[in-house]
DNA sequence: TAGATTGTTAATCGATTAACAATC
DNA sequence: TAGATTGTTAATCGATTAACAATC
């Protein structure tokens, strides 16, 4: 069974919020420390650990150093993600000189884009012409795709993507990507983000006249 | 009654369905096109348009021109939303380069950084000291921050907007921000959306075995 | 022991879906 | 009219929370 997607992101912030106490020398943690820091009931943390048999003492809390091995079996950090980039815009550049992602275990190995201008390395991070984006994939077996070109082609990459054996894409472009059973489509819209913070900011404030 | 996150965040949606579908000459649309385009259920649709008292046509189907109004007075499209900036780094920096949200009557009206290199103009904005931060937002009445600085400083960043005036801040930056009850804030957190991705998959594959 | 925390069950809450009468 | 679509109610589903026995 696989479990809910709210679940399992719960699950990737205990183990950022466990690093972080690990840093700063902790070797316990209850159950209400860890909902507090991700802003979670204690319950829900709870929960969450008993529906992957992740047990902690009665009394004693969790062992950080134990906790988060196990998370890490679960969310399968053994070995390194290998993704590739598509589209190399403003928001794609930063994407590949973002160094957050090295630390998580996901390495961006390559990009791709049609303008032959921006074929060149930016960061560590060389990028190809998207004609050869098949070949890369089918060689690399490569799962998984940020995809961060325009809207009016993203439909279009996103098929030759799939059918060169990505499996799952992070889309930034601003559509409703169709894509066949089993593949996984995870939407990233900042201008529908921050039009949402828009409506319930405004709407606080009419209610407080 | 506040609705809640995922109403509004579908009735955005819609929003830029409706446009796109109007832009392409249609002048109507039934609760399963619109519901189809977006992802969602016809029922769900028509649940939403009922829960704001948008109705249709009994037979035939949503006018456009109509729906694209009413959703707009929902959601207050009806005068442009300033923000502001902070933080220039790469993923900051990109953002301000990024020409989708002025489409959606969003406005960055003005950037900040603590780094002197960086107080230059990027695109079209203005980066400033981040010590004016106050002021600018009290003069001109700032409500929305976009916060893009690196973990360690989010938090101590964050007090600053607040207690300047600011009432909603979209937050890339990797920590659980502590405000006070009424301030919003929205997370978006690339590499867990990443980490998330990739846990689905690598089930997905196992499942396959 | 007494106190505190877990693990789990049952209750609650909210959101989505199904179904269908109303009706254009 | 017959067919199609809306609007809404009731049923379902899932996720969160409350509560508490187990127990360290």
């Amino acid at each position: 069974m696989l479990s809910s997607k709210n679940t399992i992101f719960r699950l990737c912030r205990y183990r950022h919020c466990l690093k972080d106490l690990k840093n700063l020398g902790y070797v316990k943690v209850f159950s209400d420390n860890l909902g507090e820091a991700v802003g979670v009931s204690a319950a829900q943390v709870r929960k969450d650990f008993s529906l992957f048999g992740i047990s902690g003492n009665r009394k004693g809390g969790y062992i950080i150093d134990d906790l988060l091995e196990k998370i890490n079996h679960i969310l399968g950090k053994d070995e390194i993600q290998k993704v590739i980039l598509v589209g190399v815009g403003n928001l794609g550049s930063a994407l590949l000189k973002y160094k957050g992602f090295e630390k998580e275990g996901i390495q961006i190995v390559s990009a791709f884009d049609a303008d032959p201008a921006k074929q060149v390395k930016v960061g560590n991070i060389q990028v190809y012409p998207i004609k050869d984006i098949s070949e890369f994939i089918k060689n690399n077996n490569i799962k998984i795709a940020i995809l961060t070109v325009p809207g009016i082609v993203a439909q279009e990459v996103c098929e030759v993507l799939v059918s060169a054996g990505i499996r799952g894409i992070l889309n930034f472009a601003p559509v409703n990507l169709r894509v066949p059973e089993g593949i996984i489509v995870s939407n990233v819209n900042l201008a529908i983000e921050l039009e949402n913070l828009v409506y319930f900011v405004c709407s606080m404030e009419r209610r407080k006249e």
